[in-house]
RNA sequence: GCGGAUGUAGUGAAGGGGUUAUCACCUGAGGUUUCCAACCUCAUGUCACGGGUUCAAAUCCCGUCGUCCGCACCA
């Protein structure tokens, strides 16, 4: 085993001994892909939520959503993740490869992801297709394998098939209309959600890296893609960011965010913006920056709503690990739930600088000979011909109307009509760059690089150098010993502590002091408070910083104020 | 799904047809200790589940479930 995998496994026992990170239900045995977040792990994933939730809440223009998990089937199927997700796969008898069988077909077939499984095999057995592992051809049927984990709403025959949502975005999208209204119609805008995700891999992996639940935490940023938002790029233009471009676009490359919009490395100025301000996030909860980089996907890697996709990869005791995905949509979501529900909320308005006269001259149907020529179809004749590009067409000539019939049109059916009209503006979709995060491969990154093996008086130890912020507990409090009233004491500063909102303390009054000490640096208790005799005769205790051990002494009174202004370090 | 490995206290490991299952660390209580995993005494807690063989199963057999590693899959 490599020295890499064996502090790997040390940090996974010290997560699951003191309760950070836990694989769940397992006195039932387990499963793969689902842990428990523990006392420690559970108080530290909602402060690096609320830190992701306070960092974009900041912008002002930002608010936050909450929606079902449980989404119905024809939402997903308008976002396309119903077809995306319902692959079908074949396996091979001889080697026992599995292979997509859409993917298997491709040279036969135009369009092998419109078929059926009866049609997909039919194809691979008459084709013969070979195996691409083994060259044999002998097939299993087809499997529908879906990674969403599907349930009903209702029962019995009133039930409605339903999937467990792979991502939060698609009820922001649903929640348009009333972002729009809240914002009184005026774009840019933007709402973020954090919460749980669901895919059911096929075989989990990686710990936290693959999971069949997940946090994700998602902001849906609508912008009208006519209009130039002036970023201000000058909070990091000393900073250059490790970009690892398409192949077929560049070389990797460093640069500012500023230099990569100029050059069109970044092509679009919001995606880079976000970026930058993603930046900001990773490395305010302790990831290191020279283990950040982007990655701009390739074409093909692409997701199906996707238009221009940069990762942020952190690098850990994995290797290079998506952890954030920023993605610039388009109008790709709203536009399909618009063309599945007819829904016309899904626009936003522009209004023309000048109201825009519009003189135009358009065919129109005759009624007195459309009437009884159609009789039930008139209506829709008259609809399709206001459609129509043309005003001068060569007659007679086929008009398709909106229900798939043709009918032909003669001459004397139309006459040129004009119209005047004054627009003072258009309805259109917005378009969407969504920063998607990926809380627990964040966290599991935070604690990859905060866990430090060090050495103490030739004996092993170990420090998580989490960051203040995000700390699962904020202080200890320790009597030095438990009698002469310093217990009593330290149980007071301890729940004086507790009662400030969004502080955590907890009182450790058993073992040595240094075993005190170690057994809170192990979870990354930033600070220490001592009780000693000195305590008692005048009200002060001496407060240890986890880093470097250094100690100076406060008035108890103050160590609230000073921890939640984190304002210590400043006395050391 | 396939192949291989594997399942023993909170963690990490040893062992193994026989009556109280072992070790270290950890945890708790007491003692000691005037600031960095000290020491002493004591204590809690474990053989994945189900069936079979046997006088006796944690051990052997069968099955199930789970986990890990490869293959494949991974918007």
């Amino acid at each position: 085993m490599s020295e890499g995998q064996a502090r790997l496994e040390r940090l996974m026992s010290m997560l699951r001994r003191r309760g950070v990170i836990l694989p769940a239900f397992q006195i039932h045995g387990g499963v793969a892909g689902l842990f428990d977040f523990g006392p420690i792990g559970g108080r530290l994933r909602r402060r690096l939520k609320n830190a992701w939730l306070n960092h974009w809440l900041s912008e002002g223009d930002i608010v936050e959503v909450d929606s079902p998990t449980i989404t119905p089937e024809s939402v997903l199927i308008a976002s396309g993740h119903v077809g995306e997700f319902n692959d079908y796969m074949s396996e091979c008898n001889n080697c026992n490869s599995a292979f997509r069988s859409d993917h298997l077909v491709e040279e036969h077939h135009p369009n092998p992801d419109s078929l059926n499984s009866a049609d997909l095999d039919n194809i691979i057995t008459e084709r013969a297709v070979v195996c691409p592992g083994c060259g044999v051809s002998d097939w299993s049927n087809c499997r529908p394998m879906n990674l969403m984990f599907s349930t009903q709403i209702g029962a019995m025959k009133g039930s409605r098939l339903a999937y467990m949502r792979p991502e939060t975005a698609q009820g922001m999208f649903m929640l348009f209309p009333a972002l729009y209204r809240h914002f009184r119609g005026r774009l840019p805008f933007g709402a973020v959600q954090s919460g749980k995700g669901y895919r059911n891999e096929i075989s989990p992996r990686q710990g936290m890296i693959r999971l069949r639940e997940f946090n994700m935490a998602e902001l849906e940023y609508f912008i009208d893609p006519d209009v130039h938002i002036p970023h201000d790029f000058s909070p990091w233009d000393g900073e250059k960011f490790h970009l690892v471009q398409d192949p077929e676009f560049g070389e990797p490359i460093s640069m500012s965010p500023r230099e990569a919009a100029d050059a069109n490395v970044i092509r679009h100025p919001t995606v880079a913006w976000f970026m930058a301000r993603t930046w900001d996030f990773l490395t305010s909860v302790g990831i290191k920056p020279d283990k950040i980089r982007f990655r701009q996907h390739e074409g093909d890697e692409m997701a199906h709503y996707a238009s221009d996709c940069w990762d942020a990869e952190i690098e850990g005791s994995y290797g290079w690990i998506e952890c954030v995905g920023i993605a610039h949509r388009g109008c790709y979501d709203l536009n399909a739930h618009e063309v599945a529900t007819g829904d016309s909320n899904l626009r936003a308005w522009r209004s023309y600088d000048e109201p825009r006269i519009v003189d135009k001259t358009i065919l129109s149907g005759v009624g007195s000979i459309i009437g009884p020529t159609f009789k039930s179809q008139a209506g829709l004749v008259n609809q399709a011909l206001t459609e129509i590009d043309t005003t001068s067409p060569t007659f007679p000539f086929e008009l398709t109307l909106a229900d798939g019939a043709t009918v032909t049109i003669e001459e004397d059916m139309v006459e040129n009509k004009r119209v005047q009209n004054t627009e003072h503006g258009e309805w259109f979709l917005p378009h969407v760059v969504e920063p998607a995060f990926g809380i627990d491969r964040i966290l599991w990154h935070i604690l990859d690089h905060a866990y430090d093996e060090t050495e103490k008086g030739g004996e092993k130890y170990t420090v998580l150098h989490l960051a203040n912020s995000i700390a699962p507990i904020d202080v200890a409090i320790l009597p030095l010993m438990e009698k002469e009233g310093l217990d009593s004491l330290a149980e007071s500063v301890h729940r004086l502590i507790c009662s400030v909102p969004n502080l955590v303390s907890y009182y450790d009054g058993s073992g040595s002091i240094g075993r005190r000490y170690a057994r809170a640096d192990e979870v990354g208790v930033p600070w220490a408070v001592t009780i000693d005799h000195e305590s008692l005769s005048n009200s002060t205790a001496t407060i240890r910083r986890r880093d470097d051990g250094k100690q100076i002494r406060v008035s108890i009174a103050d160590i609230a104020k000073l921890i939640s202004d984190n304002s210590l370090n400043q006395l050391f």
